[in-house]
DNA sequence: AAAAAAC
């Protein structure tokens, strides 16, 4: 009834006042990137989703500006900044990061974070400090060279610098390289770079089949990886598959499978492709397994167990990436890999320093609504991410959050439709979405890297999960905000989260530090802790209605798009590596 | 160590 209102009269409202400040940021920036965004024209033609060379992209000022005008924030953003210095005295020992003097745009590079990089194994190859020094060591092909500089790509990141030689050795490698620090390119420039030419070219020797298999947990992210794939791939004919239903149908042609140079697929999908024989892996000869810890974890282990096994070339390189590898998903990597070299950029488990997270106490469920809603209430930094604990919580939140008028709210879940997926993952990143409401479904992996906000509105359900949702922001050495709602319920598993954010140097009040360590029991009981679906116990919806109330939410997004009061990209960083019109 | 995600 109140949703019929609100829709009626064109959708969610925009306060003005409320967001004045937001606006005016959003103008300022946009102005000051004139000279910047004409540069890049070249790739404007490219669909917002093509964003791969992000991580060139960010000058700090801005996010750094942004931040001081928050008078809270203002101390702590110093603060963040002497912790940084004083790590980088500590356990610097990576000088690659800076050093490319001679490049007029490193001094608008944001310096990413500068971490220690550790590497076990025999003869580790020595870390390249430049794609320059890539290129001449191992021949790295011109195209992929000069799609690295048409998008200003100068210095590589710890995990690139490190990563890539030893891929582009043939080696086997366990990467950990936290969130945002572009572990993505680090393996995709060594695997083209092994591929050479594509396998439809005439003087390939490539073999019949597909050569490279990229494996991701979510649709959405095999998504970004096929993209980020895409660009590197500019100027040549290589054939790159996202693995999709209809993409499988249309290798049921041998002769078209055949010519097929990389895969990226979710593992299910690709085992059910294996089963109806329509892709044979006989020919792979790099396998990578992207968010390696949730790959190997009992759910997706079996399926990924099929995968490798009928990965049957000799010369078969495989390679597992993440932020965390706890011990039991390491100890089943390192015993697929063959004579593994182990690299791990800056401390395990460890999330940047760079963002800032907090722990704010709401007693019990029912009373974190209406903490999110006063948040809300105050002007914030958009887009938001906020996560739930599952499908109906996240649907019911934003439900909620449309209901009480909060502009610009999206969802996604993966019980929504693959296209309502698609959508919700190009509103965002388009900036039209201020607050996304999700599951764990964008917990990894998803790069959106406007995000200056987490908040964990139901507790994480490991360190792991903590690590990889606020991993969301503060990507390629920009900041970011992290809150997380505890409730009396969260007790056992807060102090373990206490510790993750001591050690990356953020606050954490004095008596959370002196809980107990939560005994076996405890661990147990929380699993037993069973949340209410609907996030407003006053109004519990069932499950059909919830969808039908879903549409509502997408349909007063559409509404929106027509009144366009939202500034189409929130911040400079998106324009600039966006390029100019989405190709839808 | 548990929910979500994978088709």
């Amino acid at each position: 009834m109140e949703a019929f209102h609100l829709l009626s009269r064109g959708g969610v409202q925009f306060d003005k006042h409320k967001y004045n400040k937001d606006v005016q940021l959003f103008n300022s920036t946009r102005g000051s990137d004139k000279g910047k965004s004409a540069d890049r024209s070249a790739v404007g033609q490219l669909p917002a989703e093509l964003d791969f060379f992000k991580y060139a992209a960010a000058p700090e000022s801005t996010s750094t500006k942004r931040k001081a005008s928050e008078a809270g924030d203002a101390g702590r953003t110093e603060k963040k900044k002497k912790q940084r210095q004083g790590e980088d005295r500590d356990v610097d020992e990576d000088e690659d990061a800076e050093s490319a003097p001679e490049d007029p745009s490193s001094s608008t590079s944001p310096p990413m974070p500068r971490h220690k990089v550790t590497t076990k194994g025999s003869n580790v190859p020595p870390h390249a400090e430049t794609f320059e020094a890539l290129r001449e060591r191992y021949s790295i092909p011109s195209h992929i060279m000069s799609n690295l500089k048409e998008y200003g790509y100068t210095v590589p990141t710890g995990i690139q610098s490190y990563g890539a030689p030893i891929l582009l050795e043939s080696r086997d490698m366990a990467a950990i390289s936290p969130t945002g620090t572009g572990k993505t390119l680090s393996y995709l420039l060594p695997v083209m770079t092994a591929l050479g030419v594509p396998a439809s070219s005439a003087k390939s020797g490539a073999g019949a089949g597909v050569r490279a298999v990229v494996l991701a947990p979510t649709r959405e992210l095999a998504h970004q990886i096929h993209n980020e794939c895409l660009k590197l791939a500019q100027g040549r004919k290589w054939r790159i598959v996202l693995f999709s239903k209809a993409t499988a149908a249309t290798l049921a042609d041998k002769s078209v499978r055949d010519k097929v140079d990389i895969i990226i697929s979710t593992p299910l999908r690709l085992v059910a492709a294996l089963n109806s024989g329509h892709v044979e892996l006989h020919n792979v000869r790099h396998l990578i397994l992207d968010e390696a810890d949730r790959m190997l974890d009992s759910e997706f282990l079996s399926q990924v167990r099929e995968v490798v096994d009928a990965c049957t070339h000799d010369n078969l390189q495989k390679a597992v990436f993440s932020a965390t590898l706890p011990a039991g998903a390491e100890k089943i990597a390192m015993d697929m890999l063959r004579d593994p070299i182990r690299v791990v950029v800056g401390l395990k488990d460890t999330p940047l320093p760079l963002i800032a997270q907090s722990l704010t106490y709401v007693a019990d469920d029912p009373s974190k609504l209406p903490t999110l809603l006063t948040y809300l209430s105050q002007p914030y930094n958009p887009p938001v991410l906020v996560f739930a604990s599952s499908q109906p919580r996240a649907t019911s939140l934003a439900e909620e959050l449309v209901l009480h008028a909060v502009p610009n709210v999206d969802c996604l879940h993966a019980g929504m439709t693959k296209k309502e997926r698609e959508d919700a993952v190009s509103r965002m990143r388009r900036g039209e979405s201020w607050v996304m409401v999700s599951t764990e479904v964008m917990a990894r992996g998803m790069d959106f890297k406007g995000v200056r906000e987490v908040i964990n509105y139901d507790f994480p359900q490991s360190v792991q999960s903590y690590i990889h949702r606020i991993g969301r922001t503060g990507r390629a050495g920009r900041e970011g905000k992290a809150i997380t709602y505890f409730t009396d319920e969260d007790a056992p598993y807060l102090k373990s989260i206490a510790n993750v954010l001591l050690q990356s140097g953020s606050q954490v009040p004095e008596w959370i530090l002196k809980l107990p360590k939560p005994s076996k029991l405890k661990r147990k009981q929380m699993g037993k802790v069973k949340r209410a679906e609907a996030v407003n116990p006053a109004r519990r919806v069932g499950r059909s209605e919830a969808i039908k109330k879903r549409d509502m939410i997408a349909g007063s997004q559409r509404r929106k798009e027509r009144v366009r009061m939202v500034p189409e990209v929130p911040q400079e960083e998106d324009r600039r590596s966006t390029g100019e019109e989405p190709v839808s």
